[in-house]
DNA sequence: TTACTTATTGAAATAAACTTGCAATTAAGT
DNA sequence: ACTTAATTGCAAGTTTATTTCAATAAGTAA
């Protein structure tokens, strides 16, 4: 919905976070932030270094996009054909949502339902796993690419 | 559990999928779902080929697998790795289960449980899309690699 | 069996996503 | 401003998967 403003705190969260690590705040990388901040739904590294074409080199799209996702400022999504999407971490459902892809135009819908949580617990007990988390996408065809 | 016998069931299901067709059956072909049968885990393309040693090209394997997907006897997985790994489809689940992928050690556990059909019918309503399936995979940490 | 038609294969080339090595650059501390 | 080391850009290299095309072989019909 609202991305808006979020953004900001996301450069202010990115502060915090690099602070102290030997690790530096840089222009492609706030450039990265702010741009997701703007997306409503997962894009790939090719996609991030166009808008910002030229700002930075397509390599360094993808070292900051690692990067940012081990600082759990983004999360890493595989719709299946074999290109990584990123999306920025939302402060309101710590990351954790879905999506729902159309098979034919590869439109991508936010969704925020999910199952129960007690059937990742019961999953994770019964087979002796730890921290366990879940990947879960949606896929059918949109009503603008339903044939009558 | 018992892949046993099953692979024989695919063989006589892929001369009956070909018939009349205008499709072949062929030794790739067979040797690759032989082999699915007996896996119990699903496998990529340069791992059939390193195991049929040789059989066929590399190349071959990855057109026989789009081919056995397209003709559902085959169903494609991926586990965030940019990697696709392809599985028999089973008589007994309908090709319609999930994995409890281990993060460190890529230890693969079959998951028979699954959330509420309901879940998914709802969202398809409430976005206007049609045949909606989903792809699920677990991810966590196995009894081996817990640190202690 | 033999001949015929055409789907399929192998090999090399190509494509696309992503990574690595290294010199040049630049952020951040003193 | 000076110094140190993280970061970047560029080129080259990997990995996964696809395409092109001549050679091969599966299925059909005589």
């Amino acid at each position: 919905m609202t991305h808006s403003h979020s953004h900001e705190h996301d450069l202010i969260d990115l502060r915090a976070k690099l602070r102290g690590k030997d690790r530096r705040i840089t222009k492609p990388r706030e450039e990265i932030l702010e741009l997701l901040g703007k997306e409503d739904h997962p894009v790939t590294a090719k996609f991030i270094h166009e808008k910002l074409s030229g700002a930075c080199d397509l390599v360094t799209v993808y070292r900051s996009l690692k990067l940012l996702e081990s600082m759990s400022l983004v999360k890493r999504f595989n719709f299946g054909d074999n290109t990584a999407r990123f999306e920025l971490i939302s402060s309101t459902d710590h990351g954790h949502h879905h999506h729902l892809i159309c098979k034919v135009c590869r439109t991508v819908v936010e969704i925020d339902e999910c199952f129960d949580p007690s059937l990742e617990s019961k999953i994770a007990k019964k087979h002796g796993f730890q921290n366990v988390t879940h990947e879960l996408e949606f896929f059918g065809i949109c009503s603008s690419c339903q044939t009558t």
